[in-house]
DNA sequence: ATACGATTTTTTTTT
DNA sequence: AAAATCGTAT
């Protein structure tokens, strides 16, 4: 039996022994959220709830597993029936047993950003859009713009108004390749990130019986970082929730950042109004930070509107006020980065304890250089995904087409790898194959190279050949791990991984890793579907434990975690807030929760650091502080109430 | 006409 | 670092 009372304080007591219905907890930074929020799933299964009853939605899948992890310690039970994870994989879920209620194959497949971006490419092609001559936007931002008006449920000619007005005269086009994206996504039996959501509404709304199943089955839905849900994700949650109506929602307006993808903390705002009956609690105990960080980023926070009031209490001692720290230029910084990492670790702090965070991911690249060059060991968790990869996505369309012979934008990937095969030529090739049955056995026909151009036969034939190696393989033991062997020995992918890139050994470090990963799934199928929707692979969070590194991160991913030590670098105008994110209606509110975030991680010791010059554009350019420091300085210097100190580093 | 390699530009944040 | 662009070779 858990002690609930002894474990947790008064306010998170309330909200874990809370019957029912519909609850709003409002949890400010450091106050314990996720411990409420595990306790309560541990005190709704020791109370007898069943669970393949119970529905928890976090913002990633790894704070999921973690807090289901902690409820099978504190509860000593098993939680494998509860459903949880991110919204897309609830969705993702749900839709593959009922996909075909809406028109799909339910063998259809994720379509990840790149997909994606490569089938508007496509679409823009197919319509003969001059992107050339006439500063048309690129694919990449006709996919944010399709993407956001899908996820704030607004008219792509809003979206455009509003944030890309530049581009108000190329409506009808964007409009176009909106439909003919859709059109081909629906061909290749593909949903991206968004269909997902949309997918997982729709079929709520439109099949009563499914609403019914769903909605009866959950008799809890639990809901992390709500301020960061958007509107169709609050759909969902409303119609899972409506047969028992026991929605809880947990989340902090101050620490809304996702707007950018359709993210409106409107809907943690208006829930009471959606939900007059419902119990408002508040954790506003923090127990993470020092009064004095915690009095800096309250300062910070109180210049936005619009939000609950709030009054964070600090509970812990007095430490070190933070601090600003001017460097001379962007050596300086992380030269100073570094040299107070390494001084933490002489006094005995572990590396782990320590994070360097920022804006955007470039920001990174000299502390990167600096803590290299001082053999700081250190792990990025920002830039390029595992598993967006090239050499990921390689050799998992090969596993695709083994699976799924008629996965277009798999053999486009393959084929055009290969020597003197580039878009004209696979459009060839898969105007061919796109008709059979299956064309992975007929372009396994050695015949089949009489319809290739001569130029590209060669390549062909290689590409052939490795697909045969794949093929000869007994069904039963056609396993990732196996096709990754493969692959790199008899099908050349080795010499292909050593002919492109400088890194090719970390690259095949990287295949092995991932072979090992796959054996967690109990299919290839299983593991190619769930592969679009991982960013990490969970394994490296397993070892992590043990691993002592320093984390650089963006102050994005470092959303719930915390650190004893906190270095935020680039703190300059225009870098936070961030000069392009100040052009978006609430942008520079929405900077400022960053910042917010930002500070709050820090359990002991801030810095913010920023270079007073910057010579990486054209010419050497001045920066300031950030508006958010001061906004929060004093009038006099070496004000004694300052909420911070400032050290400034100049000269040799 | 196509494919490819050298050169230039351009970086927000993510499921 | 990766993508877009441009000129050259096939």
């Amino acid at each position: 039996m858990i002690n609930y009372e002894t474990e947790l304080n008064s306010e998170q007591y309330r909200v874990v022994m809370e019957k029912g219905g519909a609850l709003l907890v409002l949890a400010g930074a450091g106050s314990g959220k996720t411990r409420t929020l595990t306790y309560r799933v541990a005190r709704l299964i020791e109370s007898g709830e069943p669970a393949q009853s119970i529905l928890l939605a976090t913002f990633t899948n790894k704070a999921a597993r973690a807090m289901l992890g902690r409820v099978e310690e504190i509860a000593h039970c098993y939680t494998g029936k509860i459903t949880g994870g991110t919204f897309h994989s609830i969705a993702h879920r749900f839709l593959r047993q009922y996909a075909f209620r809406l028109g799909y194959q339910n063998s259809f497949s994720i379509a990840d950003s790149e997909d994606a971006r490569q089938v508007i490419a496509s679409a823009m092609a197919d319509l003969k859009i001059d992107v050339k001559s006439t500063k048309f936007p690129k694919s990449n931002i006709i996919a944010e713009i399709i993407s956001l008006a899908v996820n704030t449920q607004t008219t792509l000619e809003e979206v455009i108004a509003t944030r890309y007005p530049f581009f108000l005269h190329f409506t009808d086009e964007i409009q176009q390749i909106a439909c003919l994206y859709l059109q081909k996504k629906n061909d290749l039996n593909v949903m991206d990130f968004d269909d997902l959501l949309f997918n997982c509404r729709r079929l709520l709304e439109e099949h009563p019986d499914v609403l019914h199943a769903l909605s009866s089955r959950f008799r809890h839905v639990l809901v992390d970082e709500y301020q960061d849900t958007n509107i169709i994700q609050a759909d969902i949650v409303d119609m899972l929730a409506s047969v028992h109506g026991n929605l809880m929602v947990v989340g902090d307006d101050s620490q809304s950042i996702y707007s950018f993808r359709g993210a409106n903390f409107e809907n943690i705002i208006t829930f009471p109004k959606r939900y007059p009956d419902c119990k408002i609690f508040k954790l506003e105990t923090n127990y993470r930070s020092t009064p004095e960080i915690l009095q800096m980023a309250n300062l910070s926070i109180n210049n936005n509107e619009n939000q609950y009031p709030k009054a964070l209490k600090a509970v812990r001692h007095k430490g070190m006020r933070p601090v600003i720290v001017v460097a001379q230029n962007v050596l300086r910084q992380a030269d100073f980065v570094a040299q107070r990492v390494a001084e933490l670790a002489r006094s005995g702090v572990p590396f782990s304890e320590i994070a360097v965070l920022y804006r955007a991911h470039y920001h990174s690249m000299e502390v990167q250089m600096e803590f290299v060059r001082r053999d700081i060991p250190f792990e990025i968790r920002s830039g390029i995904r595992f598993f967006e990869q090239a050499h990921i996505k390689d050799v998992t369309s090969y596993m695709r087409i083994l699976t799924n012979p008629h996965d277009e934008l798999a053999w486009r990937r393959i084929l055009m790898s290969y020597p003197r095969i580039g878009k004209v030529t696979c459009e060839k090739i898969w105007r061919l194959l796109k008709p059979e049955t299956n064309p992975l056995m007929v372009f396994a026909q050695q015949e089949f190279e009489c319809h290739l151009p001569k130029a590209a036969k060669a390549g062909a034939e290689k590409c052939r050949k490795t697909l045969l190696e794949l093929l000869v393989i007994d069904r039963a033991e056609r396993t990732p791990e196996r096709i990754i062997s493969e692959l790199l020995n008899r099908g050349g992918y080795r010499t292909y991984l050593q002919s492109v890139y400088s890194d090719a050994s970390a690259r095949e470090e990287d295949l092995i890793q991932l072979g090992q990963f796959s054996s967690r799934f109990d299919s290839m199928e299983d593991f190619l579907n769930e592969l679009a929707l991982l960013t990490n692979m969970s394994h490296e969070e397993e070892s992590a434990v043990g691993t002592d590194k320093v984390v650089l991160s963006t102050i994005h991913q470092a959303k719930g975690l915390e650190w004893s030590y906190v270095f935020l670098i680039w703190c300059a105008d225009g870098m936070i807030p961030l000069a392009r994110a100040l052009k978006e209606e609430g942008g520079e509110q929405e900077e400022r929760r960053l910042f917010y975030v930002a500070l709050t991680r820090a359990r002991d010791q801030l810095y913010l650091s920023y270079p007073a010059v910057d010579y990486s554009g054209r010419g050497p350019l001045a920066l300031a502080p950030s508006r958010f420091i001061q906004e929060i300085s004093p009038q006099k210097t070496k004000d004694a109430k300052s909420p911070f100190d400032q050290w400034r580093l100049f000269g040799d």
